[in-house]
RNA sequence: GGGCGGUUAGCUCAGCUGGUUAGAGCGUUUCCCUUACAAGGAAGAGGUCGGAGGUUCGACUCCUCCACCGCCCA
């Protein structure tokens, strides 16, 4: 038996060689075969770009949790990783990568381009993988997928293929965000509104006809030159009769409508509106209403065409410089509001402003999908949590749009569609002449040309990974995984990505599996800095997760987050927090050696039949198993009086922590776990019960020792499995230095991740509730001799005489008594203090008092006594239960509080009562 | 403009479906290097639970309004 533990915990040495270990007895593969309940998510793929930052560290964490919870708890775990290729971002990391060469993507051209980017992925794209092994992640990693492997393309295909046979996409004319950097179509969800100062220009448009004009307003003016109509509301008296006329548009001179549409806002401005239908999603509408032109004044880098007339070959805001100057000269320019704040959209990747610009793109029809989606959520087939989700779920999905799916870049799944250069091509309007197809196609099936040419567009990165929770596990082959694992369990991300990514892997998994992707959907809140702000790193204020770990150790960072993970709140992170985990495993690791050092040798018998295993529950095997007390706590005599409620109280305190704990993982509710663990390892177990068994192992009395012995043992050998799926690592490290028979190892032997987790509810430690109480009486006795001691500043190694006077009269006297009798030790050890039953009224002069409803003690802290501060002390203690009292009989004297509250309110306010008179009564006479 | 969330100790936060003498960690004060741990132990100080109404026998908890902060959507 190894007992030379280091004196502190350096997760540095250890955490790699568990991890190595995980890996070499291969704990964390799912097997498909398995006859156990399955439990499965999947990962929320981290793009292969990413670098662990904090939100995945934190999500990351709560998956692991539960994946390792469940496993402990008997269930067939698949915790299935991978990566997402993110289009977007991936093509720009590798497009930057090729600028500092000089070259740019159209120089290289697709194939050779997209060779780079595979290159590039299988160089970097692993890392974040790796990263996730360090943060412990119990991955079955023999299975990880990455949304451009041929089996997920397939399953894009298959999926995009059906979409159109089902008439569920469709390609058309639509105006889009566009971003002109990117060089592609965004979809609605992928711009970000940010507030921006800019200028609001009220322009004159002069009447064809006659003298005068109208005046419109804009934040864009060159959008003018795309101007088709002028618009104001149907309702509105003061512009009735312009509707019909005719204005003159400055500059390119175009003669265009005033019409009338409820679109329009008659409170805002003039109550007039330019209407640019090529760029303005609300103009694009109306003019679809009144059949205006579209005048498409951009290029798709966002420098101006040629129907801009002079500006043509300008960049969009030189136009704009330009297009108010020539305003201005002309004077149609009535005024320019300075500052003006309003909202512009930017690219979610790259933050440029984007641009509404129509253009030929492929959309999914929402409306239809949406609805089982719905009611999937509406019905808790699907839960989130917390529930207060479900409302922004149903609004997004209640009011869903049309989904922009193509991009206009190279990297992704690229659409299997292909137009015939023969008949298609003289229809490009019309979906006739588009062949979607699983195969490629070899002619045209309208003309049999074989002249087909394929759209060049990619998938948004959205669309497969809407498909991850089948696609991952084979779809569209009937694996065996597939069958075991489909739906999954559980899904759990930050609520950023809830109508990104889940929504649409809500709505594909109804409709392409008919059955819901998962169950459960934990939500989890952003990281953010101290001072609330998002961690950014052109802030400069990102707190880097791998950093934190080396420093603090990984579970140290894990148990953090989980500590801070509270439902529907902003975790505000600071380094310090950090710290104070690290000192839990530390106390861990330290309570660790002091067990160890006391085990005796040999150390105590394999403990079958585990009082806390208890009954089977909960747990998906059934291997919980209803046992007796073994021999050490069978309730008999032992030498020591106080062997068997000492061991008895901590076990039951244990009882109560896997209760707790158990119910806390299955609400998500990771930060009550982790609080629960801590505060009863900590402050139960190491505070308490560590000191008291101090009495018995140094004690003479052998079976007192033996049974502190395995009671230390055993809780600490059911601690360290309660707290391995927050701490992996270092109760893995502690697990390998226990003597085997504290170890109970199922699976292979001494591994924790494979052993079972604790299971409540046992029945024999129900006989000992009254033990409970008693305890928490001493150890309230303790913490007042402590206090007395302190406060009369008595030297910490002087034992006093405290005498103890019995109140025979209240209740359960006689039982407290007996306690207090058999407990002279527990005080002698615990707080310097001998107990003596003598009636010495001498003694009492310098004494101080503190008073239970059943008893007085009178703590003889001899010359150290200040008469004033006791009296003093005296004093606020009866002020205090006089206010109590007199509050309490008010309520208890109110027939309507009598009559209205529940019996056993009313009834525990009486007891409360009872017990301050009965303190008051013993204490009131020492006041002098 | 619409919707949502927050406001509890110096700081960060618990407090479930109303009934507690309102809790924890960090920080802070005093004492202690007691052979598990000074990354520790013991004992304190510190809060009229954002404001104003209301419902109720009873409100930190439920309702309304207000203030401030934050997020999402338009």
């Amino acid at each position: 038996m190894d007992t030379a533990l280091p004196k502190a915990y350096e997760p540095h040495d250890v955490e790699r060689g568990i991890r190595l270990k995980w890996e070499a007895a291969d704990c964390f593969r799912a097997d498909p075969a398995s006859k156990k309940s399955p439990f499965c998510m999947v990962i929320p793929p981290p793009n292969v770009t990413g670098s662990l930052h904090m939100g995945h560290a934190l999500n990351n964490t709560l998956q692991d949790i539960l994946a390792r919870y469940k496993r402990m708890d008997g269930f067939e775990v698949l915790w299935l990783p991978g990566t997402d290729h993110a289009g977007i971002a991936t093509q720009n990391v590798v497009e930057r990568e090729l600028a500092k060469e000089g070259v740019g993507r159209r120089d290289l051209g697709r194939e050779k381009f997209l060779e780079r980017v595979w290159k590039w992925k299988e160089t970097y794209g692993g890392r974040i993988l790796e990263q996730l092994r360090r943060l412990g992640c119990s991955c079955d990693f023999s299975r990880t997928r990455f949304t451009m492997d041929e089996g997920l393309s397939n399953a894009v295909r298959e999926v995009f293929v059906r979409l159109w046979e089902e008439k569920l996409l469709y390609r058309g004319d639509y105006i889009v965000n566009w971003c002109p950097r990117c060089g592609t179509a965004l979809s609605d969800i992928e711009v970000n509104y940010r507030e921006i100062d800019g200028a609001f220009y009220h322009v004159q448009y002069p009447f064809t006809s006659g003298e005068g004009g109208v005046v419109v307003a804009t934040t864009r003016p060159e959008t003018m030159l795309g101007d088709t109509a002028v618009a104001v509301h149907p309702d509105d008296d003061r512009h009735r009769a312009l509707v019909g006329r005719t204005v003159r548009l400055p500059i390119v001179n175009r003669e265009i409508p005033i019409l009338a549409d409820s679109y329009v806002d008659p409170s805002f401005g003039t109550g007039l509106v330019k209407i640019t239908p090529a760029h303005d999603p609300n103009d694009f509408l109306v003019g679809q209403r009144h059949n205006l032109p579209l005048v498409n004044i951009l290029n798709p880098d966002a420098t101006l065409n040629e129907s801009a007339g002079p500006f043509a070959g300008q960049d969009r805001f030189e136009a704009r410089r330009g297009v108010v100057e020539r305003l201005q000269a002309e004077g149609l320019l009535v005024r320019i509001e300075q500052p003006y704040r309003h909202s512009v959209g930017h690219c979610y990747r790259c933050s440029t402003p984007i641009e509404p610009y129509v253009s030929k793109q492929w959309f999914i029809r929402m409306k239809p999908l949406a609805e089982p989606a719905i009611a999937a959520v509406k019905d808790g087939r699907i839960r989130l949590h917390p529930e207060k989700w479900k409302t922004d779920y149903l609004q997004w999905m209640e009011n869903i749009r049309d989904w922009c799916v193509s991009r206009q870049i190279w990297w992704g799944h690229r659409i299997p569609a292909w137009y015939c250069s023969e008949c298609g091509g003289r229809k490009d309007n019309s979906e006739e002449g588009i062949i979607v197809s699983r195969e490629e196609p070899r002619m045209c099936p309208a003309c049999g040309s074989t002249n087909l040419r394929r759209d060049e567009d990619v998938l948004d990165t959205w669309f497969s990974s809407a498909l991850w929770p089948f696609s991952t596990l084979g779809w569209p082959e009937e694996t065996p995984e597939l069958k075991k694992f489909y739906p999954t369990s559980v899904l759990s991300t930050g609520f950023d990505i809830l109508t990104f990514w889940v929504s649409r892997m809500i709505v594909m998994g109804l409709h392409v599996m008919k059955r819901e992707p998962f169950k459960d959907v934990p939500i989890h809140a952003l990281v953010r800095t101290e001072t609330g702000e998002k961690m950014s790193k052109s802030k400069g204020n990102v707190i880097d997760p791998l950093v934190m770990m080396d420093k603090y150790g990984t579970d140290a960072v894990r148990f953090t987050l989980a500590a801070l993970a509270a439902q529907g709140r902003d975790i505000k992170l600071s380094e310090q927090r950090f710290e104070g985990y690290r000192h839990f495993a530390n106390k861990l690791w330290n309570a660790t050696r002091f067990v160890m050092m006391n085990l005796g040798d040999p150390p105590p018998s394999q403990m079958e039949g585990n009082p806390v295993l208890g009954f089977p529950e909960s747990g998906a095997s059934g291997t919980g198993h209803p046992c007796p007390l073994p021999p050490e706590f069978a309730p008999r005599p032992v030498g020591h009086p106080l062997g068997d409620p000492c061991a008895a109280w901590i076990l039951r305190r244990l009882d109560a922590a896997v209760r707790d704990t158990r119910a806390a993982l299955d609400a998500y509710e990771f930060d009550a776990a982790a609080r629960r663990l801590y505060d009863f390892i900590w402050g139960e177990y190491c505070d308490w019960y560590i000191e008291i068994s101090k009495i018995f192992l140094m004690g003479g009395d052998t079976a007192a020792r033996d049974q502190a012995r395995a009671a230390l043992g055993l809780i600490l050998a059911e601690c360290l499995k309660l707290l391995h799926p927050f701490m992996p690592f270092v109760t893995e490290e502690i697990w390998a230095h226990l003597p085997g028979g504290l170890r109970q190892d199922r699976g292979t032997p001494g591994i924790i991740a494979l052993t079972d987790f604790p299971r409540a509810g046992s029945a024999a430690l129900r006989a000992f509730e009254p033990v409970d109480e008693r305890l928490s009486t001493a150890i309230d006795l303790i913490r007042q001799i402590r206090n007395i001691r302190a406060l009369y500043r008595v030297p910490p190694n002087q034992t006093v005489t405290s005498l103890v006077r019995m109140n025979r009269t209240a209740p359960g006297a006689a039982a407290d008594e007996a306690f207090l009798r058999a407990s002279g030790v527990l005080f002698e050890r615990l707080c310097r203090s001998r107990c003596d039953f003598r009636d010495d009224a001498a003694a009492l002069d310098s004494s101080a008092s503190c008073a239970f409803p059943s008893f007085t003690v009178h703590v003889g802290v001899g010359e150290f006594i200040d008469l004033e501060k006791e009296r003093s002390r005296l004093r606020g203690r009866l002020d205090e239960i006089a206010g109590l009292i007199r509050k309490n009989e008010a309520r208890l004297a109110d027939s309507a509080f009598l009559d209205n509250a529940p019996e056993e309110i009313v009834e525990g306010l009486r007891e409360k009562t009872e017990n301050l008179r009965l303190e008051k009564a013993q204490l009131a006479p020492h006041l002098g």
